[in-house]
DNA sequence: TTATATTTGTTGTATATGCAACTTTATGAG
DNA sequence: CTCATAAAGTTGCATATACAACAAATATAA
């Protein structure tokens, strides 16, 4: 067996990264897969819980809760614009602006709600002891 | 406070989804914040070490290792033919093929060693108490 | 106050990803 | 053997994501 075989069999069993973005597909798609007879999305239900739980929250303050970049924070909401689930409200900074659901975004979460209970169940159990720290690493 | 508001809060707070997105997020940066001096991709990267862990191997192998699409392994195995990293060994069955890496992949992963081993121990801080159990997961 | 720097978003470009439909090849049931 | 089914990849289409460059507005320094 040649010396860069054993070094990517050492790599391929340590790596944080690919077995996080496994892990990570694996569960999203747990998710995806309980809202897509909604026509929402996973990236897309991020959004709507962050701006639900704040009631209104600026594109900047969901690139610092969710770690996004701003460029995929700006798209994404012009997508659930579309779908009349965000709306804006006026802000004293004219640069920004602030975003809050809809009647209609109020209306897709709670029909979600369901379907987001189940994935989380089966989530835990893909997560297994996994999901009792999951919660507790500090991210910047 | 709208029951709404309330419901996002504690689905923002227990989601599982958010935090493992999240973290694939801020962990996968770290890993492409290394690599991109050398042209390299944390994607591309995973499929290098699985290939070269094994020596050789189908697409449909990586699909189950790597737990991804079967068109992303196609497309992305075609970018890496191109940069010359993989090439294909001959099949028994027609429908398929083996892939290898070329010399050429061998360096590039004997030279992005260095810098997945400064990513690593990066990440290890990142996750804390996560890093010691994430390995230990059972993925279908 | 004015010039400079920072903040906030948007847009161009590129990679990564998945679903559905399709082609080719192999397998299995009769 | 023949036909139906399954397996393996590719391609069309759509979403998600990030970096770089840009524009507009605000804040800061001189």
């Amino acid at each position: 067996m040649s010396e860069t075989q054993k070094q990517a069999m050492t790599i391929a069993k340590e790596c944080f990264a690919v077995r996080l973005r496994k892990l990570n597909r694996v569960v999203s798609a747990i998710y995806e897969d309980s809202f897509r007879p909604f026509g929402l999305t996973i990236a897309q239900f991020n959004l709507l819980i962050a701006i639900g739980a704040r009631g209104q929250a600026s594109p900047t303050q969901l690139v610092h809760s969710l770690s996004l970049e701003k460029s995929t924070v700006s798209r994404n909401i012009e997508k659930m614009k579309k779908k009349g689930w965000v709306s804006l409200v006026s802000a004293t900074d004219k640069r920004s602006h602030l975003l809050t659901l809809t009647p209609s975004g109020d209306a897709i979460l709670e029909i979600a709600t369901p379907a987001w209970t189940f994935a989380q169940e089966k989530a835990a159990k893909t997560l297994g002891p996994l999901s009792s720290i999951i919660g507790d690493i500090s991210l910047s």
